[in-house]
DNA sequence: GGGGGAAGGACCA
DNA sequence: TTCCTGGTCCTTCCCCC
């Protein structure tokens, strides 16, 4: 076990932590122990490498901890652990989905690859991406010299003088993106990117498709020469070849279009793909290589460009039954070639035991490190050592190290997931001038609402996060009532917290490197970010339930030019403070009086009742489901939504085999759980309270399930508005689904609103004597 | 003791 | 001379009910 400062067990005099890390293409069989000295040299005494240090020790602390832990340890402890990961074991056995064939596509050197095009004299040179301060990516000959992506710009230029640094240019990488990704929507239309270069596919639809395609549909024209050699015209006519063996250790081997060409009637090339997996997978390589090419088809030196990025790109593809698997997969026959993982349990069981931990994503250094610290390095060993992981980690770590171990991973690529945060930080020379620092910190401000205006979203949670010149990190945050979005009311809190930080140093001046500026959005289901007009929230005596819901959505550009600005004051931090004097705040669904001035609880109330509202109007209806109007009578449906309409009633649960937690109900019916499994209903004030149980997995779904692909760990769950089954049984992540459900009905209704002027925000129809409201609602 | 916020950190591309 | 940026998720600590 390390215990000191540096890397006791290798004894190499260098912290492990700051060591190359050679897990990459095109950095096989290279001088470790050269590269790491020269980094040391280039680190060690630098602010960096102290910090470094700093953090190893910290990871080292953590580590004898865990040691002494498992000391303690008795053998009844770790036997009673065994029993629990056995019986877990087996359930996730159970529910083992080999049925879906995921794709896990990465496109290494991107980036550099992209660069060479437009600049094909780097070709031969080692090049990287970035700036002195750091490396995005670097091409092959750079890697040669042990320079990677994560490393500074200026150990690189010790490892490899010659090195030419480029500056990023995100613009020209999208653009070749976005033609990647046509390619794959051909393949699977709801494919998640992870990143400009990286994407996840589930071809399972596509495959069974195919299996019926006519050879015409799975016929393609080779566009450049792909043999070896490019020949290009220059301008005064003069035919050059460029031949391009040994420029880069890339290239032909494995390149999609390296099967016999045939030729077609017009006598250009084509070629033919099969039907399995692995041909769809090379048929979608080589369109992705044909078509990037023919984005540098323009100018003198189209050949040769065209020539350069299709080799350059080297599109790595896994495909495996999960995604897990399928990302390593991708890893193993880099650069530019594609690995298929049979479906099959001994195929994945085999695959896995030998591989090692730091392979899977989610286990970086220093879990590796701790990993190893137990005699931890291999997947099997993880297998092995399960009882004992169950008992030093958390429960959510020893899960994940028990699904690897097993190699399963999830089988449902899950596209547009709501946002969880958003942000925006700079690094900078160093920083202690007060005035400058206020300064960036209102740019930052400033940054961060524009990208939340454009995505028309709003935060709760205002960090402010700090590096100081010892690249030492804090953060601080504020948790405000409302959701907040403008420039004004995000430096209302972040200069309040920078303040605190500041005068916490005093009189020393607060000496920084870096600031950012984050923040957390509120929910984003049926959430309401009430922009209220001047002089709407009154008193009001008015309690007449209305049934329609008078409302203007407005888009995200409406809403950014209709910020209040009298309320943006840097002493307000929200905009929707009610006003002095005001006791009870009106809500515009139901047109109730709520006798609160905590917006929190409004915000509840007003969640509450469109969740309700919309329960009975939208979804019911859409469902195809009848109101029962006898008292106490209900309605079954087929989708195992349960409705009651009563006065009172009290509905035994255990009769209509439900589940308690998922209940909705109309704000003013009050609704308890009586002696574990019955559900008391009543209202004092509404005759007609409805009561909508959604029941956990319908009894006879409406609409055919999808097929089963999640973990089997309870009842699959029935949504009740888009009917389709989902992928887990946690009821607040199948809640959080609903509401979304729930959500996009509304906004779709709104839509359709023919009263609803969005440009004008037109005031409701004369009938309507509610105050008038405008709002947004945050969608995406 | 549980829930929730704050702070820090691991990990990823 | 010089070690990023933006995002998600997890853990730990602490306070409050």
């Amino acid at each position: 076990m390390a215990t000191g400062g540096t890397s006791s067990s290798s004894g190499e005099g260098f912290l492990s932590r700051m060591a190359l890390n050679d897990n990459k293409a095109g950095m096989e069989g290279l001088n470790r122990d050269k590269i790491n000295k020269i980094i040391m040299e280039s680190s060690k005494g630098s602010r960096f490498y102290e910090n470094e240090l700093k953090k190893e020790q910290q990871v080292n602390q953590r580590i004898e901890r865990m040691m002494l832990q498992k000391a303690h340890i008795t053998e009844q402890q770790l036997s009673k652990a065994q029993a629990q990961v056995e019986k877990m074991t087996s359930d996730l056995e159970r529910g083992r989905d080999l049925s879906r064939v995921i794709v896990h596509v990465d496109m290494d050197a991107f980036y550099a690859a992209v660069e060479t095009r437009d600049c094909p004299d780097l070709m031969d040179k080692p090049m990287a991406v970035g700036s002195m301060s750091m490396l995005s990516t670097s091409n092959y000959h750079a890697r040669k010299f042990g320079v990677r992506a994560a490393m500074p710009g200026f150990i690189a230029k010790k490892l490899c003088p010659n090195l030419v640094i480029v500056p990023t240019n995100f613009d020209k990488y999208r653009a070749v993106s976005a033609e990647v990704r046509e390619v794959f929507a051909d393949y699977d239309p709801h494919f998640l990117p992870m990143s400009l270069d990286e994407a996840y596919l589930d071809i399972s639809d596509h495959l069974e498709q195919r299996r019926g395609w006519p050879e015409a549909l799975r016929t393609h024209r080779l566009h450049t020469n792909n043999t070896g050699t490019a020949r290009v015209e220059d301008h005064g006519g003069l035919q050059e070849t460029v031949e391009v063996e040994g420029l880069s250790p890339v290239l032909f081997e494995n390149s999609p279009s390296s099967s016999p060409c045939l030729q077609d009637a017009a006598g250009g090339e084509v070629e033919v793909f099969g039907t399995c997996a692995e041909e769809a997978v090379r048929e979608m390589r080589f369109r992705i290589e044909q078509k990037t090419s023919l984005t540098a088809s323009a100018g003198e030196r189209d050949a040769v460009c065209s020539f350069i990025l299709s080799m350059y790109v080297c599109v790595c593809v896994g495909i495996a039954p999960n995604m897990m698997l399928a990302k390593v997969c991708s890893d193993k026959n880099k650069p530019n070639g594609q690995y298929r993982l049979p479906s099959n349990r001994q195929a994945v069981i085999d695959f896995i035991q030998d591989l090692p931990v730091r392979k899977i994503s989610g286990i970086g250094k220093v879990t590796e490190k701790m990993l190893g610290a137990l005699g931890i390095t291999s997947c099997s060993h993880l297998g092995q050592e399960m009882a004992l992981l169950a008992l030093l980690f958390s429960e959510t770590s020893w899960h994940h190290f028990l699904h690897i171990s097993m190699g399963l991973g999830s089988t449902h690529i899950e596209r547009d997931g709501e946002r969880k945060s958003m942000s925006t930080e700079r690094t900078f020379g160093e920083m202690g001038a007060l005035e400058e620092q206020f300064s960036l910190c209102k740019e930052l401000c400033q940054d961060l609402a524009q990208d939340l205006q454009k995505e028309a979203l709003k935060g709760k949670t205002v960090t402010l996060k700090l590096k100081n010149v010892n690249f030492e990190v804090k953060t601080r945050a504020w948790t405000l009532p409302c959701a907040v979005a403008t420039t004004e009311e995000l430096f209302a809190v972040a200069k309040d917290l920078l303040k605190t930080e500041i005068d916490n140093v005093s009189p020393q001046p607060l000496r920084l490197r870096l600031m950012g500026n984050l923040t957390l959005p509120s929910p984003v289901c049926l959430n309401v970010v009430s922009h209220w007009q001047e002089n709407t929230l009154i008193s009001n005596t008015n309690t007449s339930a209305e049934t329609d819901i008078s409302m203007s959505a407005l888009t995200a550009s409406d809403k950014m030019t209709h910020e209040p600005s009298a309320h943006a004051s840097t002493s307000s931090y929200c905009s929707t403070e009610p006003e002095s004097g005001t006791d009870s705040l009106t809500c515009p669904v139901c047109f109730r009086e709520v006798n609160t001035t905590e917006l929190t609880v409004f915000n509840r109330h007003i969640d509450q009742c469109l969740s309700s509202k919309l329960l009975s109007r939208c979804v019911l209806d859409s469902v195809g489901l009848r109101l029962d109007s006898s008292a106490g009578d209900h309605t079954e449906s087929t989708t195992g939504l349960l409705l009651y309409e009563t006065s009172t009633a009290n509905i035994s649960l255990s009769t209509v085999g439900l589940n308690p937690v998922c209940l909705n109900t109309c704000p003013n019916g009050d609704v308890s759980i009586h002696r574990a499994n019955t559900l008391k209903v009543s209202s004092q004030s509404d005759p007609h309270v409805r009561v909508c149980l959604l029941s956990p997995g319908g009894p006879r779904p409406m609409t055919t399930p999808k097929p089963e692909s999640r973990d089997h760990r309870g009842p699959a769950l029935t949504c009740p508005v888009c009917q389709e089954t989902q992928d887990t049984n946690d009821l607040t992540l199948f809640n959080r689904h609903v509401d979304l459900c729930l959500n996009q009905e509304v906004l779709h209704e709104l839509g359709g609103l023919a009263s609803v002027d969005r440009t004008t925000h037109t005031a409701p129809p004369a009938a309507h004597k509610g105050p008038c409201f405008r709002y947004v609602l945050f969608t995406e």
